[in-house]
DNA sequence: CCCCTAAGTTCCTTCAAGAGACTCCATGAC
DNA sequence: GTCATGGAGTCTCTTGAAGGAACTTAGGGG
């Protein structure tokens, strides 16, 4: 599909997609972060095409996010979530956030969260690191930074 | 590409990709926030096809993501970020976030944010909505919501 | 010895991405 | 009035990725 490389580009949005941005990737990683580690379970999860989850767990791994070890003396393996992986999971808590608040049917929120902290139901919200206060799109001017294009 | 359509799956990471999933989407949405509104300036800025580029935000305007609407008396046209589209950048920030960690180069970020409330160049940080404190991929537990498949 | 299972690999078809040429239409210049 | 301009797409063709299904491999169990 994407045949350009966004990887080149100066803008980590790009870098990013270049990671995850290939279809069934960001699933891919929500399987392993909910616990489906092996091929089969990933393939029989998702109904993805066994081909293109080869590609898409052979790219994770190669891209650090995704780790591939034996758990068997037999050729068996399963695949658990980098450090790099871990903090991706961020990503996909605030798709899960955008999606129950603007996509989520009459039905309603298909997974919940319960944050350990407080003990209660609830979802992620975007703070400044520096201040804590909320930071969302209209909250911050755009500057160039050290690694800008020319 | 992707021909399966991952907007009726029971999960709001599949719902949110079927929005902004496709590729060249999430670059969309970083050029209408970062101000490049109209066709012209988004496909040079890009290097994006003509053709996809336009499938790209007649489906982001199909989804309520974008506006589109005429500024001139001949037909011209800018997009604009909906309320929808403009929480959807709390995705781009969190993308941001974790390429600038790792996926930049010796270069640094090539863009910053400065945020309004305190002044500093920062980031964001996930929180509970709920109760304030960091919220991330080992700080919960996963249930099953009323929206859950069968 | 044969079968089973997990984890891929190979092959074929269909459809999307990339690239570039072409269209449409209102305005401004001559 | 005619022509050039420029924004916003539309069309066409080629390449290559996704989907689907059959095949392969390696070890273990009965």
């Amino acid at each position: 599909m994407q045949r350009t490389n966004f990887g080149e580009m100066a803008c980590s949005i790009a870098r990013t997609l270049d990671v995850i941005g290939e279809p069934w990737s960001p699933l891919v990683l929500r399987d392993v972060y909910a616990g489906f580690t092996r091929f089969e379970q990933i393939q029989a999860d998702l109904g993805i095409s066994r081909k293109v989850l080869t590609e898409r767990l052979n790219h994770l791994v190669d891209q650090g996010v995704l780790e591939r070890r034996p758990y068997d003396q037999r050729p068996r393996f399963e695949y658990v979530l980098t450090e790099k992986g871990t903090e991706l999971v961020d990503l996909l808590m605030v798709m899960v956030r955008w999606g129950d608040k603007w996509l989520a049917g009459q039905a309603g929120a298909p997974l919940l969260y319960r944050h350990h902290a407080c003990g209660e139901i609830s979802s992620v919200d975007l703070r400044c690191a520096h201040c804590g206060e909320p930071m969302h799109a209209g909250d911050v001017d755009l500057l160039p930074g050290p690694g800008a294009a020319s």
